[in-house]
DNA sequence: TCGCACATGTAACGTGTTACATGATTCA
DNA sequence: TGAATCATGTAACACGTTACATGTGCGA
């Protein structure tokens, strides 16, 4: 029950997949590594020691599985505290820094949305996503313009910061317009 | 001289940006916290060891500046050597792993390909890029499919799985469209 | 019997984060 | 004088990577 340090991305990654039916580490590297979630590493060096941080934090419970006569397994589930805090991660505010550097972390956020079973939760979430990109978008506007006006002073200038430039805007570009295409499939919370 | 380790994505991107002018590690810091460059870290305790790992592998030197009376600032310019780390870096194959989970280093790889001076070279970087954009986009698409298949059977599983592997969808093509429209920028090598 | 998939772990290592420490210079 | 900015650094800590270790059960 006692909870210390923090609680890292992988960890929640591990933790809301934990959610529908008890899995090993085992099974949970094998989703890693099959499947395009996140991009977590499926190392046995992140996974195993996360799962008994986990435990230690008291956010899943494992238990020893014999039923088939291999070496045993351990399964593990999140207990009521693991829900709880999967609970607040999931619908904790959207900072300004978590646009800039972990879009990951917030899709992922999304991706575990359905454990919540609240579209009216999942359309708030989306809609202020959709706002803070937003906002980040006319920042990147703002530089392009300053990159454009050294441009125009000095046009030796190679294009290649304004194309990453570039880069960075239309990525923004694609999340927002997905964002802003997603809600649609959660009701509008009644006001 | 002597060469060590691994040199990190920060490393290069430090090395990359010594190569206009010689600049202090309180110089790159701000870089780091004003523009959006790579979304790297400008803490003081990732840039100064750093700044020192490159100079102990001997791929940048580091000299006092006296001229203003201020505590000494440390200017770092690259060495030889370091020119041709970075002109390795920038011309190295990519990976498809690379597209997976390390779009950023990529990006960061195109940014500095104006140190090569080099439009054939850039040009091959990004149609390279843009292929292996392609295939992984295809093994998205059939994530989507056996999805969708899943979908079919049981009509009652959440639209958020599918929803984040369409973000990821988005994602990639606007970067395969980017890539693209960038190679017009650069000629075609005359083969 | 050989090798592969299953299954869990540990140890060494390097790197980034956070927080703290230090000191010079400029300006109100 | 005090605050803000310039400028560099260190120490503790946690995490992921890589590589290694160990052992079971199954199919060719």
């Amino acid at each position: 029950m006692k909870r210390s340090g923090k609680t890292t991305a992988l960890d929640f990654a591990l933790l809301g997949m934990l959610h529908g039916a008890p899995q090993s580490g085992y099974d949970l590297r094998k989703v890693f590594a099959e499947t395009a979630l996140g991009n977590y590493s499926s190392s046995p060096g992140a996974i195993y020691p996360a799962l008994k941080r986990l435990e230690k934090n008291g956010l899943v419970e494992g238990k020893e599985d014999h039923t088939v006569s291999l070496r045993p397994k351990r399964l593990y589930h999140p207990t009521r505290s693991g829900k709880a805090a999967m609970r607040e991660w999931l619908l904790a505010r959207i900072d300004p820094d978590d646009v800039r550097r972990r879009m990951d972390e917030l899709l992922l956020r999304f991706a575990f949305h359905s454990i919540l079973n609240d579209p009216g939760a999942t359309y708030q979430f989306l809609s202020h996503l959709d706002e803070h990109l937003e906002n980040y978008l006319e920042e990147l506007s703002g530089q392009r313009s300053l990159l454009d006006e050294a441009q125009a002073l000095n046009p030796d200038i190679p294009p290649h910061g304004r194309l990453a430039l570039e880069f960075g805007i239309s990525q923004y570009q694609a999340w927002r317009d997905w964002a802003r295409e997603s809600q649609k499939y959660f009701e509008k919370p009644t006001p």
